[in-house]
RNA sequence: GCCGGUGUAGCUCAGGGGUAGAGCGCAUCCUUGGUAAGGAUGAGGUCAUGAGUUCAAAUCCCAUCACCGGCUCCA
């Protein structure tokens, strides 16, 4: 017998070799059917989290606590889904003779599989017969079998098969530790866990159709990614259809068109955005927001050119490293200079720094701009304004002693937090990024320097109780970063704020300070940038409001609508009084109904309407309309004084 | 850059080898209104661009460009 412990701390002992289904059967029918996988965590087992995920007909033979996974808890979900791309294997095996497998995991939303079709080409036109033959399969109420192989075994068999990108995956493993899945005639490598059988998958969507490298490896074979994902209930399909409906109407690509913000053109460039006017108001908003709030942490403004001479970027080290794969050099047509479209605004700043003797009594210097900054990114990796060819990033270098680094880098946590906070992104993920253990000539700079960097960060984050998560191979060539990411529309995470620890560029640029004793020492530089871009962040923003700003942010605040002509100049008059009060109001007074300028109107998310008729001109008053619900009629002052509050509040 | 898809009016989209369509928007007129679409009339398109097949191409084929979904990349 052995013990088997369940989350709420109670104990039951079982047969040794009960397997998961057995134990949710013993509870109830119901919770057998519903359970799709078991964590399992033997009994000596110290560390955190669940354990491994087992199959429900895999015995268990040891005490262990155990949690029954359903498709509620995120792990249920994975192994569903990953249990659905070996059917839609099955499926294509069907429909694609001599199709060849790569891999095929679940992701967050569904799964994929890559595969490598030789000749047959696929497209969208043909996911309904896939689909099809995926719900015909699963009805089969096929057992996923799991069986040890030997590696020599597993070898033969796939190399019969003709599947090399199997082969090369199994040349990897240990021997020992190999399994093969069954489900129907299809046999596929692969770790697990399954579901017990196929009959629980009941609605099928193919999503998308891709090519993806093999590995991941832009130099290898690219194979054919098809994405899906499948429910355990029809209805369940149906409302994520309808999720994602959702998510497209908020799409910042169509929220900026309808909201008149910014705009592409091919004849201009692509991923070279304009702003539009209402865009602009916007823009110099977010802009002054932080420029205020910079100034209270002691930032200096600054302005550099857009371009900059090669010697800049030889001497920063970016032209090394990106000049192959940068705009090229500018060349001037007289005396032979070359120069580039600034990609970054650090070494600038460094020549600032570098402009006068700088004491231990100027640091830190926090030298910031809001700059406009150019960079080749490849044609296909364009996507609105998440990712441009041109931005203004929110940028500010903090040039401190070593002893300085970790303050610095903390208070650079609180700014981003207030920003953060401001905009209500309170899902973000703080993500420490590291550099790539296996490929450490990707950087410059010496070991004994990255780990100081490293380790500055990491205790910052701990220090401000931030959660965070650790990603290796993310940091920038010079230095380790603490990004802040957020997730779009669609659940795509992009970086926006960042702050990164530097060690390098003082280096290169021979930075020097005179500290407390005369001698010269080199300062240590903090870059960040809590918005990230002034681009994205707007897009991010749109797709996180829907387009419905702050008010203090919205590019009109108020429209004020006289009910008829005959308001017009009343209307007009408490316009200019709020202008003179600093808030963005203009008059709409169209030759249109009252209704239909309201509707255009909250259509362009103008957060406030001022609406005069007969009984307001009489008493002088508004009738105030805030995102769509009455918030009263006031007076003139009255109405002044209750806009200041409200953007106050939203800015404390 | 790579794989796949899309490109028709300012916008959203239907159509489709034989005279170019709708709704919204725009213009003019009527209407002067009380909190999300008042009415009438009208203008507006080299069907992305270029080559090809065809008696005939917006439609079919190819190339190019841009955009969309991924992959690689991301200072």
């Amino acid at each position: 017998m052995i013990n088997i412990t369940f989350p709420d701390g109670s104990v039951r002992p079982f047969e040794s070799g009960v397997t998961g289904y057995e134990i949710a059967s013993s509870i109830s029918p119901r919770l057998a059917e519903e359970v799709l996988a078991i964590a399992v965590k033997p009994a000596g087992d110290t560390t955190v989290g669940r354990g491994v995920t087992y199959d429900l007909d895999r015995p268990i033979l040891e005490d262990a606590s155990i949690v029954l996974l359903k498709w509620e808890d995120e792990e249920g979900k994975r192994v569903f889904w990953h249990s659905s791309s070996h059917l839609m294997a099955e499926a294509l095996e069907d429909l694609f003779p001599g199709v060849k497998f790569g891999i095929g995991p679940a992701i967050e939303n569904g799964f994929y599989y890559d595969v490598d079709l030789g000749g047959q080409t696929i497209s969208d036109a043909d996911f309904a017969r896939i689909e099809k033959r995926m719900l015909e399969l699963a009805r089969e109420k096929q057992a996923f079998v799991r069986i040890d192989v030997p590696k020599a075994e597993a070898l033969k068999h796939f190399q019969e098969k003709g599947d090399p990108y199997k082969c090369e995956l199994i040349g990897e493993l240990e021997d020992g530790s190999i399994t093969y899945y069954t489900n129907g005639h299809f046999t596929d490598l692969c770790r697990g866990p399954h579901l017990r059988n196929t009959s629980v998958i009941k609605a099928v969507k193919l999503t998308a159709i891709a090519g993806a490298y093999w590995r991941g490896d832009e130099k290898r074979q690219q194979l054919t990614r098809i994405y899906g994902i499948t429910f355990p209930k029809k209805s369940m399909l149906d409302e994520y259809l309808v999720v994602l409906e959702e998510a497209k109407k908020r799409d910042h690509r169509k929220l900026g068109k309808e909201m008149q913000l910014f705009m592409f053109s091919p004849r201009v460039g692509m991923g070279l955005p304009l702003w539009l006017p209402r865009g602009s108001v916007m823009r110099y908003q977010l802009e002054t927001f932080l420029r205020k709030k910079q100034a209270e942490y002691g930032y200096l403004q600054v302005v550099t050119p857009h371009i900059g001479s090669k010697d800049l970027y030889v001497t920063s080290g970016h032209y090394a490293k990106y000049g192959k794969d940068s705009f090229q050099p500018i060349h001037t047509p007289q005396e032979g200079e070359e120069y580039l479209l600034k990609p970054m605004n650090c070494p600038h700043h460094c020549e600032i720094f570098r402009s006068s003797p700088r004491s231990y009594r100027d640091l830190p210097l926090r030298l910031a701009e809001f700059g406009t900054v150019y960079r080749y990114e490849q044609s296909g990796e364009l996507h609105g304004l998440t990712r441009v060819r041109s931005f203004t990033q929110d940028d500010a270098h903090m040039f401190v002693t070593p002893e300085q680094v970790k303050e610095e880098f903390e208070k650079v946590i609180d700014l981003i937090l207030y920003v953060f906070k401001v905009f209500k992104f309170d899902k973000y993920t703080a993500q420490v990024s590291l550099r790539d253990p296996n490929n450490r000539e990707k950087y410059i700079g010496s070991d004994e320097n990255w780990e100081k960097a490293e380790s500055a960060i990491i205790e910052a984050a701990a220090e401000k109780g931030l959660q965070t998560v650790v990603e290796y191979g993310e940091a920038a060539f010079y230095g380790p970063k603490l990004d802040f990411m957020v997730k779009d529309a669609i659940g795509r995470k992009w970086q926006l704020g960042t702050i990164q620890v530097d060690y390098n560029l003082p280096e290169r640029f021979q930075l020097e300070y005179t500290d407390a004793d005369g001698s010269k020492k080199r300062p240590i530089m903090i870059h960040r940038a809590p918005f990230g871009s002034i681009e994205r962040f707007t897009a991010v923003l749109l797709e996180h409001t829907g387009g419905h700003f702050p008010l203090w942010l919205a590019p009109d605040q108020v429209k004020v609508l006289p009910i008829s002509e005959k308001y017009a100049d009343f209307a007009k008059k408490v316009c200019d009084l709020l202008n003179n009060s600093d808030i963005r109001a203009s008059v709409d007074d169209r030759n249109e109904t009252l209704g239909k300028r309201i509707r255009e109107i909250s259509l362009l998310r103008v957060p406030v309407l001022a609406i005069v008729g007969e009984k307001e001109v009489a008493e002088g008053t508004v009738s105030v309309r805030r995102e769509g619900t009455d918030a009263g009629t006031m007076k003139l002052d009255e109405f002044v004084r209750w806009f200041k509050a409200e953007t106050a509040a939203e800015l404390a």
